[in-house]
DNA sequence: TCCGCAATTTACAGCGCTGTAAGCCGAGTG
DNA sequence: CACTCGGCTTACAGCGCTGTAAATTGCGGA
């Protein structure tokens, strides 16, 4: 089946493309007679606009991209719906990309071969260098997410890293856990977004005058359930001993607790254990997670906000915004109230 | 910053577009020259194509689409991975499209108001009924997945379910398991997967022998780990007995664990589990869920090589396929020999 | 009846790229 | 030496749509 064209219409009508256009788009200067007409002929034909071809008219596409490294992290799939209803609310229809986690994959994204295709790109960078991000073309606008590089003069929108680590850090100390370990963190060169977990936490347990002990950091070959499990297993065979987790995120968490349980260790009895992210399904785990929430509806916000006046033209300086995030306390490490 | 188009790279190496366009696509009759020429030009300007130009002229896209309900579920999540990269080693562009798990979402993908977007589309669909599918305009080639409505005359891929159900239970059976419950299906109308999964429980247990307890079909409001914990909660507390359990899925599986481990119900010991999905994190709760894998790869390379045939013409009947499955044994429902 | 004005409608020129067919040019052939 | 042949390069006409500006229409008022 050959696709009707805007021209068929036009023809089986009697009137001009134009026309047709202009009821299509609900152009308002149309008389009744010629609406109803060329209404007619639409439905007649079952003519659907080509897409391609009123993007390349009118030059942009309505399509923004979301690009991140894996689907399967429950955090960006959670993103990603967020982001995508939040885009779709503003007429935008939103592509996700996926970068797999390495420099190629985040090369591809920025430096994308073909040009056009998008209005706009939210990004959020793991492996590129801040440098070579800087160098990116300026011909698409950018928003760039999360703690990864983000060179000044890029628009960057990501939650407090620290205040969060602390925060939550705290929360143990609250309870009356002393020797607080952090666990998943990169064994290897430290990813930005651990950097600052750690960070936090370092500083909570300044605060609090708790040295810090360097046999309580349990990093984690990759930021996985499966490594987390790993680490924090050796750990406890080889006597560490701990009476709280900060788990790098939710995942590591999971795998904190699987090798905690398989030791018999009770939690938060014996060890009180917090993930980051709320994944959905840290509220089903025995015990449930305490974790950290992102706002990540303010998140989608502020990204589109500054986004979308990149696209209608503004042309200003990097902004740095930063969004709020939550403690949620569940029963992995319960609240002080509960305890006492 | 104007964007650099064919026109200026030709008019700055003095050469004409078509020949401009032929150094881009590696058009094997270019003089070494002319490609030289040709290529420091488009270097110095810094030219991209623009993919809406060129998708315009070809007629075709090189973009698909993958439409389910929500990325935030696991196992579309893994699915949306699976397809992307088999996509992309096709040369395709997958966009992933979410529909919210409602009749307008559907019918939006299906009836999709702009055409030429994408080359085709595979749909996982759940609420739109085959007769309305079937009336989708035969204008962009369509694969169907999952055991949702398949009208005869499309293609469509799913695993066997009435098998893997049978399989799984038979499992719990080889266990000595008796008092079989199955979980987490609709409590209102049954979408088609839990019906042929509840088939498969149904056929095992018949074969066995085993008659059907309808106590034992605990159903939950939505298919999700929170009302199949509450539906497994008061199941136990209306002191319903069983010592197995094969769930809908491998969320159900893990809110009906949380369920059993906050009465104090061990698990296998008490009540063996099964789950269906292989969820990543599936791994690492304790116990470890048992659960069915479908081979994904094969379902993304059998729904892609039927996609490309539609694309490239082929006009013919629906074909049906099936791929096929496995079981995952982990200790939530361990192998019979490590039990004896 | 004719004119001027506002409201509609139309013609046309692209948006950036590619397919086709025609044009060009040097080498090989009789 | 004229001429064909094959490889390279170019001109041109769209792909389906929209923005602009110009043309047309209808209507009230002079």
């Amino acid at each position: 089946m050959a696709a009707i064209r805007l021209q068929d219409v036009a023809a089986h009508a009697g009137v001009s493309m134009k026309t047709v256009s202009n009821v299509v788009h609900n152009y308002p200067h149309v008389s009744e007679t010629m609406r109803a007409k060329v209404q007619k002929a639409i439905d007649e034909l079952g003519y659907r606009p080509n897409a391609l071809g009123r993007r390349l008219a009118t030059g942009h596409t309505g399509m923004l991209a979301l690009a991140f490294s894996f689907v399967t992290i429950p955090y960006f799939a959670e993103l990603a719906q967020v982001m995508t209803d939040e885009a779709r609310k503003r007429g935008y229809r939103l592509l996700l990309e996926q970068t797999n986690n390495t420099l190629e994959g985040e090369r591809a994204i920025v430096s994308t071969e073909e040009a056009g295709l998008v209005d706009g790109l939210i990004f959020q960078p793991a492996q590129m260098s801040p440098v070579e991000l800087a160098r990116h073309r300026g011909d698409v606008p950018l928003v760039l997410l999360g703690e990864g590089p983000a060179p000044v003069g890029f628009d960057h929108v990501m939650i407090d890293n620290i205040a969060a680590a602390d925060a939550v850090t705290s929360h143990l100390i609250a309870l009356g856990r002393r020797r607080i370990a952090f666990v998943g963190h990169e064994e290897g060169a430290l990813a930005e977004t651990s950097r600052q977990r750690l960070a936090g936490y370092q500083q909570a347990l300044h605060r609090a005058g708790i040295p810090l002990d360097a046999q309580l950091l349990i990093a984690s070959r990759t930021v996985s359930s499966h490594d987390s499990a790993e680490a924090v297993g050796h750990a406890l065979d080889r006597r560490v001993s701990f009476d709280a987790i900060v788990s790098r995120d939710d995942l590591a968490a999971i795998g904190a607790l699987r090798a905690l349980q398989e030791r018999g260790f009770s939690v938060p009895g014996d060890v009180a254990l917090t993930g980051w992210d709320a994944i959905p399904v840290g509220a089903f785990t025995h015990p449930s997670l305490t974790t950290v929430q992102a706002d990540m509806h303010a998140l989608a916000v502020v990204a589109l906000d500054m986004l979308e006046e990149r696209i209608s033209g503004y042309d200003g300086i990097g902004r740095h915004r930063l969004v709020d995030f939550e403690l949620v306390i569940r029963e992995s490490a319960p609240a002080v109230s509960a305890v006492s």
